[in-house]
RNA sequence: GUAUCUAUAGCUCAGCUGGAUAGAGCAACGCCCUUCUAAGGCGUGGGUCCGGGGUUCGAAUCCCUGUAGGUACGCCA
């Protein structure tokens, strides 16, 4: 919204002794809104003039001299509380909604600068569960929210590639398992033979030294180990590729671990040459003060996952010139991150600082954490299908007559799961409940599009087109509460956003668009949209329209969809 | 042991760049569809903001400390 903050400090930068900014600073939002819009609190110059905070702020409300878009000043207690006026304030939001239209708070010119988003990456030949959806649906709201504000974003899936665990899978296929199978089965065959590989590794640790050892030989260049390593690649993709169609997320770039393995020498070779590296146990690290050290290298020679993502962010940054590298990963990575961002910021690059971690919590289920390995994981299109088995059945109740019923169930019980797991802030670990994720009352994701759907349904009923719909409106027929409400909550979409971008949490986008849509509940509970005065009906659907481009955007903003009808 | 995250209503959580009576949703109970989609709206009950210190005119919010739980800590990723 317009800076009203940034006019009212110059104004009280008269009548106050101090700098504007301090008291732009000073200057808030009152949580009640019969408080006003905004308000100023004086205690802190009771010390210096020696008088109560009370007094005080009575002798400045005195002196203020009233701006335009303020309606009214008010004095109580120690504040001093401004209220906007309301044609002001229609105008303005209405003037930005209706200029963006279906565009309203998202930007559409990307010169910012670059940013580099790291997310999802699942490892090659585990099947895509629950687990990875977190990574994978926070780093695609991500996207969209730094797109949203200007900059132009590369999103890239880092697959897990390589690896030692591709021994451990290349002597379990020999092992246990054949091409045939293999190829009818895909991944469930590779799960299994994982599962079954660990299960006798307990018995006979020998497993683990000839899993190394066949990964050694991938490390150089081993073609009948390589082409394994190829085949299975290409199973998991496809399955990926297919959750991926299914959430409608898309990558820039699927460079995972294995693209970097020719690149690792001469960075392995740059921290020598600037006297980084020590050997300890055999192994090549780099020490870091008040960390463990960083492993580069294992004693017989071959790589870690550090001297890949070390090897990434200088490609990337060569490659892209970020402004900032964001990874989304599990908060349980998080010394992974600080110690590789301090070996890069150790080797003299400046752009380290630009490395930006977005840890989010683990995880786990009914009967305790997920584990590939033991076999204790939901599937995410299991999960999926759950969610759009649920949402036909209440289609089936509430609107048997519905268009498309298979493509909104798919748009609403998707949403419902994506909306779920970022409505909280993403560092709180989550225990997945088959009651809590399926159930879509209250704040859910179909809630919300719910509400967009009721108001596309009232201003279609209303036959205006959506060109006829504008900002040339009557503003005096606005005058109550629950409308002012919704104007105010429209208005704020763009400060979310940028809100949002700043602390990395797509949790504050689910969060307003909430309360967006609670607001219109609220509106078109008490109001009639589609009266017989002209003037009246125009101005409300007005208001119809733009809670309908702010609801659209703020879901496209979490990767959700929002039906016309459900 | 060290680091790190979490602790607010029965449950799940907002609020945490300090401010005016601590907010939602779920669950429970009650009301509202001959009127624009009831996946909705309204109402009722429900709180030592983990404990203890400190800073401040003012602390759920900042600092210190303790407690409880989660996670990570060299050749996995």
């Amino acid at each position: 919204m317009k800076d009203y903050k940034l006019v009212l400090a110059e104004i009280l930068a008269n009548v106050v002794e101090m700098k504007k900014e301090d008291i732009e600073d000073l200057i808030e939002v009152p949580t009640n809104k019969d408080m006003g819009d905004f308000s100023f609190p004086c205690f802190r110059f009771a010390k210096i003039l020696k008088k109560s905070p009370n007094a005080i702020a009575a002798e400045f409300a005195k002196k203020i001299e009233r701006p335009d878009f303020i309606e009214k000043i008010e004095n109580v207690n120690a504040y001093i509380n401004f209220y906007l006026d309301k044609e002001e304030l229609i105008k303005t939001v209405l003037d930005k909604v209706f200029d963006e239209k279906e565009n309203y708070a998202i930007e559409q010119k990307k010169d910012k600068g670059n940013i580099v988003i790291d997310y999802s990456s699942p490892n090659i030949a585990k099947p895509f569960h629950i687990g990875h959806l977190r990574s994978t649906v926070i780093g695609n709201s991500l996207y969209r929210i730094f797109e949203a504000i200007g900059y132009k974003c590369i999103s890239v899936n880092h697959l897990g590639d390589w690896g030692t665990q591709f021994g451990k899978l290349i002597v379990a296929y020999r092992l246990y398992s054949n091409k045939e199978e293999v190829e009818n089965k895909g991944i469930e065959e590779l799960l299994r033979i994982y599962v079954k590989f660990h299960e006798e590794a307990k018995k006979d640790p020998s497993l683990e030294n000839l899993a190394r050892e066949n990964f050694t030989k991938m490390e150089q260049g081993d073609e009948e180990a390589l082409s394994l390593w190829k085949w299975f690649k290409e199973i998991s993709l496809k399955e990926f590729e297919r959750v991926y169609d299914i959430l409608g997320i898309k990558f820039d770039s699927l460079n995972g671990e294995a693209f970097y393995n020719d690149k690792m020498d001469a960075v392995i070779k740059e921290l020598d040459a600037k006297n980084l590296t020590k050997i300890s146990e055999g192994a090549k690290v780099v020490e870091i003060e008040d960390m463990s050290p960083c492993l580069i290298t294992k004693k017989d020679g071959s790589t870690l996952y550090a001297t890949r993502d070390i090897t990434a962010a200088l490609y990337r940054q060569n490659m892209y010139n970020f402004q900032k590298c964001i990874y989304v990963t599990a908060l349980a990575q998080n010394l992974h991150f600080a110690q590789f961002f301090k070996v890069i910021e150790k080797m003299g690059y400046k752009w380290a600082e630009d490395l930006v971690h977005v840890p989010f919590g683990m995880v786990s289920m009914e009967n305790g954490s997920i584990s590939t390995r033991n076999g204790n994981v939901l599937l995410l299109e299991e999960l999926l299908t759950e969610a759009i088995n649920k949402t036909k059945q209440i289609i089936k109740e509430k609107n048997p007559k519905l268009e498309n019923k298979d493509k909104v169930a798919k748009e609403v019980g998707i949403g419902a799961i994506i909306f779920d797991d970022m409505y909280n802030n993403i560092i709180k670990d989550i225990h997945f409940s088959w009651e809590k994720v399926l159930n879509f009352d209250g704040e859910t994701g179909p809630y919300v599009q719910y509400t967009y759907a009721r108001a596309n349904s009232v201003f279609c009923k209303s036959g205006m087109k959506i060109e006829d719909i504008d900002n040339n409106i009557d503003v005096s027929k606005i005058t109550d509460e629950l409308s002012m409400a919704l104007i105010k909550e429209i208005g704020k979409f763009s400060d979310i956003i940028q809100e949002a971008a700043a602390k990395y949490e797509p949790s504050i986008i689910a969060r307003y668009v909430v309360n967006l849509a609670k607001s219109f509940n609220k509106f078109y509970h008490e109001n009639s949209i589609l009266v017989d005065e002209p003037n009246l009906k125009k101005a409300r659907l007005s208001l119809v329209v733009g809670a309908m481009y702010s609801i659209k955007n703020a879901l496209w903003l979490l990767g959700i969809k929002a039906p016309k009808q459900m």
